[in-house]
DNA sequence: TTGGTTGTTTGACTTAAGTCAAAGGGATAA
DNA sequence: TTATCCCTTTGACTTAAGTCAAACAACCAA
């Protein structure tokens, strides 16, 4: 079962099964609840994971508390991989750190763990597992340009807004779609939003708030409606 | 000649002579003077770069012209190899962009243009590239993780003190250094360093007053000495 | 149902940092 | 030399967003 989830992994999916079941042999399968931790940024580096189900965020912490969310890891993602390349092929090998800390948002997320050395071997042995690697780092590097530009050139209503259409253009259209499908369901708690979007709870309240006034979107809860497309999108731009 | 530039850049170092004459073959060398656009990030791509010599500033604008710098290049470094990467073997290939704006901070600033092309077939015949390649990123990750960490999480005092720290860091020291090399010296303007921390000009230049009146640094031009390294390192962090 | 915990909203206030405007300073070219 | 340009500094002011405190709402467990 465990290679049914790898087999979905995009750096695994040109693996056959010979080559699943051997990966399958060195993984660790870890189980959490809301709020568990899954690795801090003080300690060592063990290797990398895959979010099997659940919900996971990856997020700095300043000296005074507030919280700053990098990611969010979606079933069948990986994380923290970039500590296998650093300094990969050259002859010491540090201890690394984990670049940043990571803590399950839902109970029962569950994650796998990939350990490095092992996985080290496999990629040197493997120029297709080798490929998709850079090719996810720069799916990764883009999203993180993305997400500087917002934080540095834009206030925290446009943020908010981009924030809800890019959430409306992932979302899955169903075929015969109504108007009433112009809504998003936020996932995460809005303390996590306000995090992930370089805020706090109070000032992301008030955007939201001020985007309604205006007949923008609709907010109740978790759901969020998106009255005028036209109107949010100039706001975000 | 240019093999020699070549032989310098990290993911080149493993080529033999051949090799090396061969990518000479496909590449292109520019130069440009200072203030001098390389691409914007409007721009059908083409393929990455190398800074020869010079200095490269990779910068994104908002709308109402705020300017915010993500790296500097210095030369034998590459960028803009993002693109090459990305949607990397699947079938069709979408025009992609440059991911941000490049200009030159130097007159006589020289660069060598890889293309995407012909050099994605050497990056699938050559495993060794390939690993290089995915280190240069996960560096390069490393780097956006930690330049977020500080935009989000520190105001713009520690962010000075904790640039200054890393130049320091940075900075060849000669064996039988003196006090007086406790200085470190701005390669680019004051303008393009409060870009490059997230900030403007004018901030900058309050924050390193105020910095200087507590008798921690002592800023003169381009020349900035540390007074008080303790001081420094206890506001960075 | 109650109580408690956690998440969310609102109000009043503070503050870091941005804006606007003007004046220096330094380098270069005519 | 003067003039011009660009970079930098300084002052006065504005503002977006953070802080603190309290009330409110939702959710779950006992």
């Amino acid at each position: 079962m465990i290679t049914n989830v790898l087999k979905k992994v995009h750096i695994f999916s040109g693996l056959n099964k010979e080559e699943l079941e051997k990966l399958c042999g060195i993984v660790k399968v870890k189980a959490y609840n809301k709020g568990d931790i899954i690795f801090f940024d003080t300690e060592p580096y063990f290797g990398f994971y895959i979010t099997e189900a659940g919900l996971v965020k990856i997020y700095k912490i300043s000296k005074d508390g507030r919280e700053h969310i990098l990611h969010l890891i979606a079933p069948y993602n990986t994380f923290a991989e970039v500590p296998l390349f650093e300094n990969f092929g050259e002859e010491y090998e540090d201890v690394y750190r984990y670049p940043a800390n990571a803590m399950a948002l839902e109970d029962e997320t569950r994650v796998i763990l990939i350990p490095a050395r092992q996985f080290r071997l496999l990629v040197e042995s493997d120029s297709k597992i080798c490929i998709k690697m850079i090719s996810g780092f720069a799916k990764r590097l883009r999203h993180l340009n993305h997400h500087i530009e917002e934080l540095t050139l834009k206030d925290v209503t446009k943020r908010t807004a981009g924030f809800i259409l890019t959430e409306y253009n992932n979302k899955k259209k169903p075929k015969n779609r109504k108007e009433s499908d112009s809504a998003i369901e936020l996932n995460i708690s809005k303390n996590d939003l306000a995090a992930y979007l370089g805020t706090i709870n109070e000032t992301l309240s008030r955007t939201f708030k001020k985007l309604q006034d205006e007949g923008i979107i609709e907010v109740e809860g978790k759901m969020i409606w998106i009255v005028d497309m036209d109107k949010l999108k100039e706001v975000a731009a």
